[in-house]
RNA sequence: GGAGAAAUGGCAGAGUGGUCGAAUGCGACGGUCUUGAAAACCGCUGAGGGUCACACCUCCGGGGGUUCGAAUCCCUCUUUCUCCGCCA
């Protein structure tokens, strides 16, 4: 969430910012504000109520010491009205956060500057196009096709087994998500990311650190008998390795890397771009988490970027990276760069990777701090996370865009994980 | 799943009703000494609210209670450890 100090301070840009996301906030602002210096000033209720209560505890102590008895009692006495005090506004200072809380949550990030106006999809901005295009037959079949043809993925079966979205791989249809796992979690290692296993389930304070919850509860597979969730990301785990903590600046960045699967439940999208491979409940991600110094975290966003697109010409694959536009972006982004695979069959790009600075906006929800040489105050650190990738679409591409008369190549540098050189 | 013990600052570890946001040690940081470093010595060292800055307030696993007053007593939850049971 955004801090109330920046709120405060700088609330015309704040509203400007978020309008770029099609947020309308100046309401919901103007309420925190007010509700602010209502919580401020019951704080300062409370506060001298307790000191009071504090003066007069200490004096019956004294009192109690030196045999004076009956004073202390009749003291006594007059602490009861402002212990009930100190209750009410006890109550009400609670009430009063707890309303704060739930406004300060409906805010989405502000936007970096970057970011440009505009509606959704259509309106992103494409920075760079590359690779080559595969030249594919007239008789190319789609990936849902050459799994079924080489019998590496199964949706029939997970749908007997599971349900829709949750596809059984096989044989060598399986060596392959085995390899590319490897070969991502490799390459990060190699890039200077420390390897995370992290738990695939997670409590409701680590949904909220990484803005999961309370605004997208309804994607995320929830086991109601001991209120955990089925992560959508391994973002979330390994952000929340740093909830409460205060890191030491001289350690940015911070880099880990996991993989894990994901589970997302896709509540409202039906029937449009979910065949095969494409949009699924259960999937394989490798995922880069950075934090890092508010200084220097675009650097390292185009870092990140940078690293993405490195795996990508690895793979051989074509694509091409586009800057969300505001209407687009996440509601914890600031900016987020999307990479998209050219999958030949299908004719289709297929986003593989997102890639985004949240500035201090998940810092301020899991308290991610560090402190600044010579500086008394711990500030908010920056956290930025990147796909790296997701291998569904990066699987329906490869079967797609390498398939011959004679069976599926695969790309060189994936040939020491699978040792196998062709599926047929 | 059953029985017992425990949870205190970055770490270790005192503290069983007031003078405790908290002894002591280690670590970290600053300084003296040194060509530099180590050692030694001196100093400093939690977080949040609030303030121009102070004052002041809150926090000793979470929540609730007793009391004029709670790290300390009571209830409850969570977690950790030990023993028993079960088990990949």
């Amino acid at each position: 969430m955004l801090s109330l100090k920046y709120i405060r301070e700088q609330k015309e840009e704040v509203i400007n910012k978020l309008a770029i996301k099609k947020f309308n906030a100046a309401k919901i602002i103007n309420e925190i504000i007010d509700i602010d210096n209502y919580r401020k000033t019951s704080q300062l209720n409370l506060d001298n109520s307790n000191s009071e209560l504090n003066k007069l505890s200490k004096e019956i102590g004294n009192l109690y010491k030196t045999g004076q008895i009956e004073e202390a009692n009749s003291a006594k006495l007059k602490t009861a009205d402002l212990k009930e005090d100190i209750k009410s506004l006890n109550n009400k200072l609670a009430e009063i956060e707890q309303h704060l809380k739930k406004l300060l949550v409906l805010l989405p990030n502000t936007p970096h500057s970057s970011v440009t106006p505009g509606k959704g999809e259509e309106d992103n901005v494409i920075i760079k196009t590359n690779g080559e295009m595969p030249k594919l037959s007239d008789n190319a079949l789609p990936h849902w096709e050459l799994a079924k043809k080489y019998d590496i993925i199964d949706f029939d079966l997970g749908n007997k087994i599971t349900g829709a979205g949750f596809p059984v791989y096989k044989g060598k249809g399986a060596k392959l998500q085995r390899a590319l796992i490897n070969f991502f979690l490799d390459q990060a290692e190699e890039a200077g990311y420390r390897e995370i296993q992290p738990p695939i389930m997670v409590n409701e304070n680590s949904g909220f650190g990484t803005g999961q919850l309370p605004d997208k509860e309804g994607q995320m597979y929830y086991a109601e008998k001991d209120n955990l969730y089925l992560i959508p990301t391994a973002e979330v785990p390994v952000t929340n390795i740093y909830r409460d903590v205060i890191v030491n600046a001289a350690d940015f960045p911070i880099k880990n890397t996991a993989y894990s699967p994901c589970f997302r439940r896709e509540a409202g999208s039906y029937g449009k771009d979910v065949r095969g491979l494409n949009r699924l409940h259960q999937f394989d991600k490798v995922e880069i988490v950075n934090i890092q110094h508010p200084n220097k975290s675009y650097e390292t966003l185009d870092e990140m970027v940078d690293y993405v697109e490195s795996l990508l010409i690895k793979l051989e694959l074509p694509y091409r990276i586009l800057r969300l536009c505001g209407g687009d972006l996440s509601f914890t982004s600031a900016l987020t760069y999307d990479f998209e695979v050219y999958s030949a069959a299908q004719k289709k790009w297929l986003e593989v990777s997102s890639v985004s600075n949240f500035e201090s906006y998940q810092a301020n929800r899991l308290k991610l701090r560090f402190k600044e040489d010579g500086e008394k105050k711990p500030k908010l650190a920056h956290t930025l996370n990147g796909s790296a990738l997701a291998l569904p679409r990066i699987v329906a591409a490869l079967l797609e865009n390498n398939q011959t008369s004679t069976g599926i190549n695969i790309p060189k540098v994936l040939r020491n994980f699978t040792r196998f050189n062709v599926i047929d």
